[in-house]
DNA sequence: CGCAAAATCATACTTTCGTATGAGCCTATT
DNA sequence: AATAGGCTCATACGAAAGTATGATTTTGCG
């Protein structure tokens, strides 16, 4: 749903650029045909155009994935999130950022390395991320760990 | 004297790149005159020409942002350990924290999953660590990080 | 030029992680 | 008492991660 929407959004920003870049080459090949601008002219033009285009796309699709490959759209207010984790949830995390593996952390809280897993996962859900290392990326931002 | 050379090869590529573009400019330009060929044909293959070419720009520019962010010497007293690790070790590190996977790095610098292990292993041996989230603690204690 | 280190990639395995599902127990709240 | 949420555990399976080895190719340096 949320990356669903991501993606809609995409698609028209994209889909209405495509459009209007279009709409350009449509006047200025006008241009060029009526007026005898020169072809060197519209060349560049279009150069220049693209390469800017070129350019952000670049950025954008390199960007989204670096510094924040879930900006959490409706959470933005920052920190408040109701991260409601349990008591023995941030124990886990926090021995996750620890860096133990699941078994090392059931035998420091003395319950199966089963149990610790079920854990993880609602930890997962809760913090949307699928990986411990997103957890963990996303737990320090929000100033869930102590270090 | 790294980032010198760095720079001047940098410079060479895009200088050379655009001689290559003007080149190809030409000789399209001489087929549109002789050989009549669309004007259309002409602007589509520019502007493929400079997405592409910008789109690779825009990457690489924000590659740079988060593999080298750090031109400083010997900045902090990283005390003790010698670790000296390469520049694409860095890079991989820093992915790792950023909680990406081994593929989804791969991905980012252009290079197989495969080789990504090879250095996530290097790594491990490098920082004395056996997982990746312990990397990543002690790859922050010892600032190796951005954030 | 030639060497050593770095970077690339591959194959084959083992281990750990993560997901899905179901279930039993305990405690606070309705 | 019934319900809900938290904690516990299990099994099973698929997906990543990690290990081990070997092989090229690039590249910086003496």
């Amino acid at each position: 749903m949320n990356a669903d929407w991501i993606l809609k959004q995409k698609v028209l920003l994209y889909g209405s650029l495509a459009g209007a870049l279009l709409l350009v080459f449509r006047v200025v090949e006008h241009h060029v045909m009526v007026e005898r601008v020169s072809i060197e002219l519209y060349a560049a033009l279009i150069a220049g155009l693209f390469l800017v285009l070129g350019a952000w796309v670049g950025y954008q699709t390199t960007q989204e994935k670096s510094s924040a490959p879930d900006p959490t759209p409706q959470a933005l207010p920052s920190s408040v999130e109701e991260l409601d984790l349990s008591a023995r949830e941030k124990e886990v995390l926090q021995l996750m950022a620890d860096g133990l593996s699941n078994r090392e952390i059931g035998e420091r809280l003395f319950i199966s390395e089963n149990t610790v897993k079920t854990h993880v996962a609602h930890l997962f859900v809760k913090l949307d991320v699928k990986r411990r290392t997103q957890a963990i990326r996303k737990a320090r931002e929000q100033q869930l760990l102590s270090l």
